[in-house]
DNA sequence: TCAAATTAGGACCGACTGGTCCTATGACAG
DNA sequence: CTGTCATAGGACCAGTCGGTCCTAATTTGA
């Protein structure tokens, strides 16, 4: 893959996130990209719908190596891992410091509605989110308690984290992210059976 | 105020929680409303950006009237409450057949970064909000651990039921919500002294 | 009755939208 | 040497954007 077409998807990236996929011109990310016209932008995508499509994997992409990546790791307890998941989201936030929220949870609430394109690849985005949980669970599931619904607990821990994020956004106060990542924390506790002791870097506060 | 005006409201709220705020045009709300034309708008509203906070206002009191006003009910327990206007939350989103966002989670995904004047009327919206349950948790203070932090545990709702409703949105399935409130109730409960009893129309499942 | 507010409707504005087309370089691989 | 691809850059397109201005008919309240 040429240089510059990842150097025009992530000056689109940034500016997506910055101001969301309507409001981003392509004039906008010819410019972020540092290309001489249109015609060059053209060159490397069809259209500016294909090029927030490709903008959306990477993302996801890149939230899968540095993030979803700690659900797998194998030398970790599961459970610790998801305590360690929900802090690797609390630090990806901090990047951005508290500004700048989830790039799914932002197109989501933007285009879900009006574009069936972006709706079903964002939906796609949430299951192999969910997928990667729920797999954690299932491996967990000696721990926790027999009614426990990994579908639904993992639809749960996405919920919380994305409103989370955008709330945080909102007030500008990254210390809501890190209460909701506190409790959320605490609701999968519950669903652990008694007597398993579980430890984490950063839990219950 | 003149029926006209209530009339330009509703039908930019239709659209705005339809399409966004930046996709929707003068143009669209005068459709909508069924105005001669453009004038006849600024007759009545100096900017799109005005009408945009008075749609943001008037949704929130809509939404104080049918939901939050659940919490304020002097004849029920507290906690009862709660359970209930989640029921509500869940009942609200069904009408539209789990399409169609938070209006304020919507505005907030697409404008909290972008537009300042927004961002704070959309802060202000989550603050009324959160206060309402701090006060129903601090009644309910009673039945609850000493440590529970009402500050917290009210963000922790809201952006759980937000989170919920935009992955509702998003799978175009109300049974995320539907499972995701009945998890919150749950962990709602997780706060209540042990003894205490508490009934909800629907807990639990 | 007289004035103010409301309705109606059209012309117009500059800026911007996504997108096409055309020409003319340089670089590099066969 | 030749053709393909990347770079460069400008002209142009039809349509839309938020917003202004102007004229005139109709309704309403004092």
């Amino acid at each position: 893959m040429s240089d510059r077409r990842t150097q025009i998807l992530d000056a689109a990236a940034t500016l997506i996130s910055e101001r969301g996929f309507t409001s981003t011109s392509v004039d906008d990310v010819i410019k972020g990209a540092k290309l001489s016209g249109k015609s060059h932008f053209y060159h490397y995508f069809k259209s500016k719908e294909e090029l927030g499509y490709e903008v959306l994997n990477r993302q996801f992409e890149r939230f899968a190596e540095r993030g979803l990546a700690i659900l797998r790791e194998p030398m970790i307890d599961p459970l610790e891992r998801l305590n360690l998941f929900i802090d690797a989201v609390v630090a990806l936030q901090s990047e951005s410091g508290g500004r700048r929220g989830s790039p799914f949870g932002n197109l989501a609430a933007e285009l879900a509605d009006a574009h069936e394109g972006f709706r079903v690849r964002i939906e796609a985005v949430f299951e192999r989110w969910a997928s990667q949980i729920r797999s954690l669970l299932w491996e967990a599931r000696p721990q926790l308690h027999d009614d426990v619904d990994a579908v639904r607990l993992s639809r749960f821990i996405i919920a919380a984290l994305e409103g989370a994020v955008l709330m945080t956004r909102v007030k500008r106060d990254l210390s809501v992210l890190e209460g909701i990542a506190a409790d959320l924390k605490r609701f999968i506790t519950m669903h652990v059976r008694d007597g398993v002791v579980m430890q984490s870097s950063r839990n219950l506060e």
